[in-house]
DNA sequence: AAAGCGGTCAACCGCATGGGA
DNA sequence: GTCCCATGCGGTTGACCGCTT
């Protein structure tokens, strides 16, 4: 079985498309439809192959593309389709009308990845970096290897690993393939991964939902398989809805985290190109940058948690 | 002014997949 | 069931551009 030669002709052109071969082409699929992408090009008078002439269409000659930069929310929903689809960027792209797989990829990997991994998550798995334990090597460049509890900036550390920490358990609440463990018995026994700090209740189906897929869509939720594999089952409903977040301080007291946790809580990020549905007030970016400047948020109960931990 | 460098993105390459014969 | 073909898809490349030195 021998796969079919696309680009092997001899004399056929390759490299940037000129206007006018643009032009041949626009107004042969206006005329015509694309057809067969093999023959178009014959038909069409380009010396190009085939596939060199769908690319082209579908990428940049479609009429329906859109063109321009990314919205913040079109944004967040590429960060929430990628943890959901991974690097199938054509099913990211369906749920983005006027987007190609090509332009979302190239956006990915030139604007998303790098500020994900700014911000301290993993791009690939949409977790918190492991190699957060740069703050620890900080932390011991300052102590001289060993912690010091009586310094300040060890303390300062201490307070921002605590956020750090908090950050880890929203990013695990916003991410539906790790929160699910908490609300789904999936057969394996699976328990919350961080049940010291937070509850993630349930909501009334059990089930994060996600705008765009069909009822009954079936992805695999593949970041968990080193936790057990399971199916994770979209629910018809309009947009993403994170799961209420119960904190449990052992003091009972609120804080400015909390206050923040209840900001992002009642703004859930929202993916949904149905206009009925809520749009973000602000990006889920904005408030988790702003829960991480919040220097009062480095009160005693984040440091207390933090010293009985480290 | 020009060389170097990094970022961006259109286009290509090759493998995967689905459908028809 | 197997083969062949067309198309889809994701990774990679390379040209271009703007900024820095």
């Amino acid at each position: 079985m021998g796969r079919s030669p696309c680009c092997d002709e001899n004399g056929v052109k390759k490299g940037p498309w000129t206007p006018e071969e643009d032009e041949k082409l626009i107004e042969f699929v206006a005329k015509n439809g694309h057809g067969s992408w093999r023959n178009l090009p014959k038909l069409a008078g380009l010396n190009r192959c085939g596939k060199s002439c769908r690319l082209r269409w579908t990428n940049y000659l479609r009429p329906d593309i859109k063109r321009g930069k990314f919205s913040e929310e079109e944004e967040a929903s590429i960060i929430k389709l990628h943890s959901l689809l991974g690097n199938r960027w054509s099913k990211i792209a369906s749920h983005l009308p006027g987007r190609t797989d090509n332009e979302i990829k190239n956006f990915w990997n030139t604007h998303l990845r790098k500020k994900l991994l700014q911000m301290g998550i993993d791009p690939n798995t949409h977790k918190p970096r492991t190699d957060l334990n740069h703050f620890l090597n900080l932390s011991q460049l300052f102590n001289n290897g060993i912690p010091n509890p009586l310094n300040s900036d060890h303390l300062k550390l201490q307070a921002e690993i605590a956020k750090l920490q908090l950050l880890q358990n929203l990013c695990q609440l916003l991410n539906p393939t790790t929160a699910i463990p908490t609300t789904i018995n999936n057969n394996n026994g699976l328990q919350n991964p961080n049940p010291s700090q937070f509850q993630a209740g349930s909501s009334s189906t059990g089930f994060a939902q996600v705008s765009g897929f069909e009822d009954g869509d079936k992805i695999k939720a593949n970041k968990l398989e080193e936790m057990g594999s399971f199916d994770y089952v979209i629910q018809p409903e309009n947009y993403y809805q994170l799961p209420p977040l119960i904190l449990e301080s052992p003091d009972g007291s609120t804080s400015n985290v909390n206050q923040q946790i209840e900001s992002i809580e009642t703004n859930p990020l929202c993916f949904s190109t149905n206009s009925n549905s809520p749009t973000p007030s602000s990006s889920i970016f904005d408030s988790l940058e702003s829960l991480m400047n919040d220097d009062e948020a480095s009160g005693s109960y984040w440091k207390n948690i933090l010293q009985s931990t480290i």
